[in-house]
DNA sequence: ACACTCATGTAAGCTGTTACATGATTAA
DNA sequence: TTAATCATGTAACAGCTTACATGAGTGT
């Protein structure tokens, strides 16, 4: 469900690529997720292409080894805004759904707050049990507990006050340049 | 490496149970992790058993099913403070390195420090890495990626400063009581 | 001579999941 | 009688990973 799968169509629908492009591009995600070794990407190419969700064309180097350039079909597009348009279930890790941000916010800003505002009710159910197993605990909890504990908290918490903060801008007007790094800054510093 | 097969090691090292003992147990920290299945739970029970980490006896039921209880070995108990002492990679999961916390804790307050520590510094590695990328970020950048940019830079930032808060008490002294929960609210109201 | 980048792939394994299967006892 | 709790397990699959395999060209 996380599914690389849709990351990777997500980046052929920006543009044509070969499977090592691909991998480049990846890596200059590495701060999001662990760029896919060779052995997860490739075959996530060749379903794509049996599943008709892209084409594949071979590109002759000069030079160089042959490059197989895949592009993104109209099947594949419908698949992938169909895909960005699903809920993310709550248990997904973060890195879920930051893909699924970084997806959608160049697809359809309706989407994107739409993520927003659910990962926001997520988070703030999450912060609330957290919030009341913090209350719960006692001098009989052990030290380890009540460590994890608050750290998972303090981690809430500040989620839930980026989100908020964002959504409130993004109520007020489109996203603007400048808007968000200050966002960041101002509630941490 | 994650290994639910150490954690579960580790509440067996509190207190002998059964394998639905431990399902209640785990759902009950199910603001840490999702309780996992029976179909990994007790695959895991027979692993560390036929390793001799823990032994079986099976206490016959008045009125119930019968119940296989498992306590932990002298061999588990190394096992355990082996893996625990194990530095834990920076691609893990947070939660991977909550578990690790939630174990030391009740462990070692040394190794407790040292994993605190080795947390610090690659959180902000990576929060270097993500201002980085933030700041070579211009008007060309999507704003998915902005967005996600920002995001995980916001929640690196208030994970540095939890880090910094907590390991600069633990310096001045051993945990008490009413020293955590000030930590997280401090920090973010 | 050695290592690195370009470029593609396969095989085996790890760590989990979901869904299924069984069967007794207790509470509504 | 219907559902929930107690208690154990299997089978199949999902979504990766690591390590291996191949081969040309480029730089030092």
């Amino acid at each position: 469900m996380v599914s690389l799968r849709y990351f990777v169509l997500g980046l052929l629908a920006q543009k044509p690529m070969s499977g090592y492009d691909i991998r480049r591009s990846l890596k200059g995600l590495s701060w999001l997720i662990s760029s896919p070794s060779p052995g997860s990407l490739y075959p996530i190419l060749r379903e794509l292409l049996r599943d008709g969700l892209v084409l594949m064309e071979v590109v002759p180097g000069l030079d160089r080894p042959d490059r197989k350039v895949y592009s993104i079909t109209e099947a594949g597009d419908r698949a992938l805004r169909s895909w960005i348009g699903k809920p993310i279930p709550p248990s997904a890790p973060l890195k879920a759904f930051l893909m699924h941000l970084l997806l959608a916010g160049n697809v359809s800003s309706s989407k994107l707050i739409g993520h927003l505002r659910q990962r926001r009710e997520q988070v703030g159910t999450s912060h609330a049990t957290l919030q009341e197993a913090a209350e719960a605990a006692d001098e009989d909890t052990s030290p380890g507990r009540q460590l994890a504990l608050d750290y998972a908290l303090a981690l809430a918490t500040a989620e839930l006050s980026w989100l908020d903060t964002i959504l409130e801008r993004l109520s007020e007007g489109p996203l603007r340049e400048g808007m968000l790094q200050e966002a960041s800054i101002a509630s941490t510093t």
